[in-house]
RNA sequence: GCUCGCGUAGCUCAGCUGGAUAGAGUGUCGGCCUCCGAAGCCGAAGGUCACAGGUUCGAAUCCUGUCGCGAGCGCCA
């Protein structure tokens, strides 16, 4: 159910039948929305601007015609034209009544939408190198991509989360001989640790463990004795480790693809082949960048994918030298396998630093799809860590290195994740560790859960006045007895919530969701603090009846709350004491 | 040099796929607890939406250019 779907239907259906759409106008951009200023009324439709044109009338013209027809509907209270051509609306009392009985019979799905109707789309988030635990950087990605995909959920797609695990390059060459060293450490002996390896404390229990499975079997031995089995214990070990952060997060996975799982399959050579079948696939010799070229810079013939027919700047290589596939070919691969298992839209949330890779990625999963598949990529900028206001460096040599489990210590998954999605993810995040849980408004988790606190202690304390609050009780509530324009008014922000999901959905924007929801809370807050002069607007009323109605009200606020904090996988506080 | 992102109140940021007089928090100043949770609320003050053009009924939003900040730029993922 959604208010503002259901008018901007009424809008059309009165322009239907007053004549006043010509042939071939643009029925997408007339929008019922709800204006900038509450005098303004509670929608306002541009219809009569958007249709003055085609029609060749005057805007005021047009609207003066449809605020006739508009005003025989039982909903509407008045209907006035206004500035350019605006047509301000006022709804009855009695539609805003409504509204609390009908998101309490839904629950938390009220707010649903089918905008994706049931379309099937794939989200990639975190694929942190199985080489440590996860970081920072790597929990905002996860926390934005996950709440992502619960959105689009909500909007009625049908969403696959899923993480690539970047286990078939050179990095998990030295994750093994790290672990080899650590596996020799066990057995007391003592090692060199050799530039760019691993050196961090997380691999002293996978030595260990290493030790318990093979004993001594690979001590002095040389690589290709243990290198294979080294490789694939110790990224297991690492995803092992890797998922239990994720837990700990509250990120679950519904799908891990493997890199590896790429080579000696044939899977890279049939995505190449693909390519080739479109003529994209040629021996080349490629420009040095302009501007700053690399010391080493030498002409070299290399097999490239003509990424440029779908909108690169260059040409990418695709193989090395020694034969030897560039990164960019199993990537390649992996999302001509997303594409050939059906998905009709695909996403990837990156770390910032992988902006580069943006275009070539689209460029190939356009060509592998031949455009059918839409390839959206979200770029997640860096998290600025503070401590109380001071910056708070990290470094991996002195060990201030600050991973995501020291993080969801420190401050728990709940705060950690509500404010990392309080920020567009193309914008820098400060993250202060003691702000974050500091309990006063200008901490946005404070403040929707403290809303949400408030409306549950009223639940606790009603029935002591022989109030019925359950669900079913306040559903069934004379809402006639809910009149004040402030408690209209909040009904009206409950009304923007469908809305705000679909808006949020199409914008692949989840953020959105956390800053409707400090506005709903503002309001919550304000309705609350005025029952402190005006005792008719508190909850809890002599008369039961009347109770009931304001109750419903404050039940339906929490619902919507809930919602939302579901989707940020976000936990609804009962109490804060 | 090229590509992408960003530039909104002193500070941190929202801003509805183009709408009316651009909004919050914070900071400054002034109010509100005998009362459902004051961890809150109300008010005042604060703006050349980086700059210059363009598109149109209408631009913070779309296009072009300039400036500033950040990231990336052939066999590393």
């Amino acid at each position: 159910m959604n208010l503002f779907a259901e008018i901007r239907e009424l809008v059309l259906t009165a322009l239907d039948a007053e004549g006043l759409i010509p042939e071939g106008a643009n029925r997408d951009a007339i929008t019922v929305e709800p204006p900038r200023d509450p005098s303004h009324g509670d929608m306002a439709t541009n219809a009569a601007m958007v249709l003055a044109k085609p029609l060749g009338r005057k805007p005021r013209d047009v609207a003066e015609a449809l605020t006739a027809r508009l005003a025989q509907d039982e909903r509407i209270a008045t209907a006035e034209v206004a500035g350019p051509g605006f047509i301000n609306l006022r709804l009855a009392q009695s539609v805003w009544q409504a509204l609390p009985a009908a998101i309490l019979a839904q629950g938390v799905d009220y707010g649903r939408s089918t905008l994706g109707q049931g379309k099937r789309v794939n989200v990639e988030y975190v694929s942190a190198n199985p080489t440590g635990p996860m970081h920072v950087g790597h929990a905002r990605g996860a926390v934005v991509g996950d709440a992502l995909a619960s959105l689009l959920a909500y909007a009625g797609y049908d969403v696959t989360r899923e993480y690539y695990i970047n286990d078939g390059g050179a990095q998990v060459d030295v994750l093994a001989r790290s672990v080899y060293l650590r596996y020799l450490e066990a057995h007391d002996l003592s090692v060199d640790w050799p530039e760019g390896s691993y050196p961090g404390d997380y691999l002293i229990d996978v030595g260990e463990a290493l030790k318990a499975k093979v004993g001594d079997a690979w001590i002095d031995q040389p690589e290709d004795v243990w290198l294979e089995e080294a490789r694939t214990f110790a990224t297991e070990a690492m995803m092992d480790l890797i998922r239990e952060d994720l837990a700990a997060l509250g990120v679950r996975m519904d799908h891990f693809f493997s890199e590896k799982s790429l080579y000696g399959t044939g899977r890279i050579e049939a995505a190449i082949d693909s390519l080739r079948a479109r003529g994209l696939i040629y021996r080349g010799t490629l420009e040095p960048p302009k501007g700053k070229t690399p010391e080493d810079w030498e002409p070299r013939e290399q097999t490239l994918f003509k990424s440029t027919a779908h909108g690169d700047d260059v040409d990418r290589p695709i193989m090395k030298s020694d034969g030897g596939w560039t990164y960019f070919a199993p990537d390649i691969a992996y999302h001509y396998d997303k594409v050939t298992r059906g998905y009709d839209w695909l996403i990837d949330v990156f770390g910032a630093d992988h902006g580069g890779y943006v275009k070539r990625m689209k460029a190939a999963v356009a060509a592998l799809s031949d455009g059918r598949v839409p390839l959206d990529i979200k770029l997640i900028q860096l998290v600025k860590l503070y401590r109380n206001g001071e910056p708070f460096k990290m470094s991996k040599r002195a060990g201030t290195f600050v991973t995501l489990r020291d993080v969801v210590d420190m401050v728990g998954a709940d705060v950690a994740r509500f404010h990392m999605l309080t920020r567009k993810n193309d914008a820098p995040l400060d993250f202060d560790f003691d702000k974050v849980v500091e309990q006063s408004k200008e901490n946005p988790v404070f403040y929707v859960q403290y809303a949400h606190a408030r409306i549950a202690s009223v639940l606790r304390k009603a029935p002591e006045a022989g109030i019925d609050v359950s669900d079913d009780a306040l559903a069934r509530a004379d809402m006639a007895l809910m009149t004040h324009p402030a408690e209209l008014a909040l009904a009206g922000k409950l009304a923007e919530w469908p809305r705000l999901v679909e808006i949020a959905a199409r914008n692949t924007e989840p953020h959105r969701v956390a800053t409707y929801l400090s506005e709903l809370a503002a309001e919550l807050h304000a309705l609350w603090n005025r029952g402190n002069d005006e005792t008719g607007l508190r909850f809890i009323q002599d008369d039961p009846a009347t109770s009931q109605s304001k109750i419903a009200l404050a039940r339906a606020v929490s619902v919507v709350i809930s919602a939302g904090l579901g989707i940020l996988g976000v936990k609804p506080m009962e109490e804060m004491r």
